[in-house]
DNA sequence: CGCATTTCAGCCCAACTGAGATGC
DNA sequence: CGCATCTCAGTTTGGCTGAAATGC
């Protein structure tokens, strides 16, 4: 490679937004600089919680629906309640807690209330790795590299656009 | 259903968090809340874009490939400066510009500096779409909820999480 | 020679759609 | 009856790995 090919990494979205003023669109630079910032951030937390869980055998979403079920009274919830909390797609919870059952850590049961329905139970299993897992992920939430101010604005800042785009109920 | 089963929808985070305290993690609790807000509000953005990039038939990384070729300066790149610029691994690349060259947005070409590699180039078509989808997008990123100053902290926010995490040359 | 560039096959994960079974 | 719950099959997307082809 020619010299000076080799620049310095220098930040891809200053880059970006660099460019996009350059090519007149400087009212959405910012904008677009905050969008990209945050999709990197998440992109970052997402590999780091990844990492950390691997060696426990289970993605961060697995996790969410374990720690959902063992925080629910009975340790056990209706599927539509599961999907209702995590905000995912029906179809997706039936996906994930396929995967779950395979491994041992949750359980279908008739739901006594609903013939339709069924619950999710969490195994003893299940309870002892979100211990474990737990005791890992909150390492990693309790040191975020940001200081508690910063990381409550943060939170601030994600609600304030949560109410703007409708999913809080104000 | 019986009455009150149908609760009000309370905001699934503000849930978690107070389970994660009733559970004694409550040092981890705003870290876990900071996380999750975030990944929110990424899900948030990011369907929100999709949405309005489904007319024009792309998705936001295709949309983001195609973009950075038109910034550069004889809109087209090596495969390599495409995937260290997007921070995406070199097989996922392949993967995205099969789809745009399908698609008719860019094009392969030998790269007259170095044998081993290939330029990818946007064509007419494409520097087409990308005026059209960005005349949308900047849209979105001109009104995303919060007020200038929000934004900006929260682009702020982000760089310091970047920082933090090694992710920018300090 | 060792190294860099890119593709390829193959895998995993998560999301969605549309259809169907079951029971309220 | 219409409606809700859940599964199932199939598609799309993106991300990754490890191996191979090519040329520096």
């Amino acid at each position: 490679m020619s010299p000076q090919t080799k620049q310095r990494p220098s930040d891809p979205i200053a880059e970006a937004q660099r460019q996009w003023v350059a090519h007149g669109w400087e009212h959405a630079a910012p904008g677009m600089a905050a969008v990209v910032s945050l999709v990197r951030v998440h992109q970052l937390m997402m590999s780091r919680i990844e990492h950390e869980l691997k060696p426990f055998g289970i993605t961060f979403s697995r996790f969410e629906l374990l720690a959902l079920l063992m925080f629910s009274s009975s340790r056990a919830l209706p599927m539509s309640k599961v999907s209702a909390r995590l905000q995912v797609h029906p179809a997706s919870v039936t996906n994930t807690v396929d995967r779950l059952v395979n491994d041992g850590l949750v359980e279908r049961h008739p739901n006594p209330d609903d013939g339709r329905g069924l619950l999710v139970g969490i195994t003893d299993q299940g309870i002892a790795l979100v211990h474990s897992a737990a005791a890992v992920l909150n390492q990693v939430f309790t040191d975020l590299g940001l200081d508690e101010a910063e990381r409550d604005q943060l939170t601030g800042l994600c609600n304030t656009y949560r109410r703007a785009a409708g999913d809080l109920t104000d």
